[in-house]
RNA sequence: GGCGACGUGCCCAAGUGGUUAAGGGAGAGGCCUGCAAAGCCUUCAUGCAGCGGUUCGAAUCCGCUCGUCGCCUCCA
């Protein structure tokens, strides 16, 4: 089977296009988010600044340099902010300072001897301008051109129009071929704040609300980064529900691999057919809601399957689920019920007692311990090889 | 005010010109079960924010209106 096409939507030709790397099996990727402690590029950005002066993009004031945006023809071609009077009458008012030639002209180094961030430059003591430190560190450490360059949609402008200026200001020729920008999670309707207390972090929501580590990240991906989403306790609920699923689907497939019945393969097709559909839907700028949906499908002909299960079916439903895994990361493939330092030997023991008293037609005694164990966060299941028994997933 | 994105059933969401508008959740009915759980089956939008327009044909293209979100050049 053909891999597909990887395609990926560009917010500079405002078109979903396949993305083509400089050289093959080699991506140079810029994104920005991450705050990386290491070496301070401080000597790099006074090189990059002396050189975009000499070639008049920019200029010195008594207040610092600042980027000449007039020498750029491209400017407002990421965000479409071409005009820099409209700017000027802003919600947020513009700081207008009488050094600037235009008021649309940002700086690449402030002078500032009060600051916190004090470095000595040609210009004086002072600290870089905030766009200057991305320009710099991806053409030191990726080259003059990338492939492709990323960032939430936030970052669209000033920040990434005015890397864009400064880098092929100073090249001389283009900074990226493919730009990604995600939208923003919104958190049950409003946006995320810290203050407002709508704001959690992975760690608080998996180590604090006991959110599977897999649900969060089905939730996350359950609405594709192009659009903005909303992030629902009710869409987290739903997504354990999933992980669930899959987590019965991995034992289901596993009990009947164990057994090895003897009989043909009755998903193989099936399954191939929608791993190349979810597959396809990744590579159709990464349609997450789509390739889940696919996927999920799988499950349902693997569950179809299973009253007669033969070994060759269990194969290839294992094979769909690593593949699936791979590709997405979702399903619980070695869940671990046993905890280290934890006894489950009392749990197995009313689990026989509540088998026996089935047998005995006791069902008051059987009922009485189901409910107790499920108190205890424990779930039974009878099936037709006897009781299985797992822990519910927290409540959320 | 400017720029950008978005509005599809009770909820999440796919679909970007052409047979019956994916998929999931919830709800309803059924199978299985001692009863459950899990799973399976059936059912669930003559309509895609509203109003116009283009077209043989539009959720999909164009215009306007309403609503939501993001950004607006010295926070990073």
């Amino acid at each position: 089977m053909d891999m597909p096409v990887f395609r990926l939507y560009d917010t500079l030709s405002r078109t979903v296009k396949t993305l083509v790397t400089l050289e093959p099996n080699h991506l140079r990727f810029y994104s920005c988010g991450p705050t990386v402690y290491s070496y301070a590029h401080i000597g790099n950005f006074r090189t990059f600044l002396e050189k975009l002066i000499a070639d008049g993009h920019a200029y010195e004031t008594p207040t610092g340099v600042y980027f000449d945006t007039t020498t750029f023809a491209r400017r407002g071609a990421l965000s479409g902010n071409t005009d820099a009077d409209s700017l000027r009458v802003a919600v947020r008012d513009v700081v207008v300072d009488d050094n600037k030639k235009s008021p649309a002209d940002f700086a690449l180094w402030k002078k500032d001897e009060k600051h916190l961030m004090q470095w000595y430059s040609p210009w004086g003591w002072g600290f870089p301008g905030w766009h200057i430190e991305c320009s710099v560190m991806a053409m030191q450490y990726l080259g003059e051109t990338i492939d492709l360059h990323g960032g939430g949609e936030d970052l669209v402008f000033p920040h990434h129009e005015c890397e864009m200026a400064q880098s092929e200001s100073r090249t001389g020729h283009s900074f990226c071929e493919h730009w990604v920008h995600t939208k923003f999670l919104q958190f049950e309707g409003e946006k995320m704040s810290k203050s407002k207390g709508t704001f959690f972090t992975a760690r608080e929501l998996i180590d604090d609300k006991g959110v599977h580590p897999l649900a969060l990240r089905y939730a996350l991906m359950s609405v594709p980064y192009s659009k903005p989403a909303n992030f629902t306790m009710d869409l987290l609920r739903d997504s354990t529900s999933k992980i669930d699923r899959y987590a019965e689907c991995v034992r289901v497939v596993n009990e009947a691999l164990a057994k090895g019945a003897a009989g043909e393969d009755a998903v193989g097709e099936d399954l191939d057919r929608l791993y190349q559909e979810t597959l396809a839907a990744m590579c159709e700028d990464l349609n997450t809601s789509v390739a889940l949906a696919k996927a999920l499908e799988g499950t349902s002909v693997i569950f179809r399957e299973t009253a007669l299960f033969s070994g060759a079916s269990a194969s290839s439903s294992q094979k769909f689920l690593l593949k699936i895994n791979e590709l997405l990361g979702i399903v619980p493939m070695d869940e671990d019920t046993t905890e280290p330092g934890r006894d489950d030997s009392e749990i197995d023991g009313l689990v026989k007692e509540r088998d026996a008293a089935k047998a005995n037609k006791d069902f008051a005694r059987a009922d009485a311990i189901r409910a107790e164990l499920g108190q205890r966060g424990i779930e039974l299941r009878d099936t037709p090889e006897g009781t299985v028994w797992r822990r519910k997933s927290a409540e959320i």
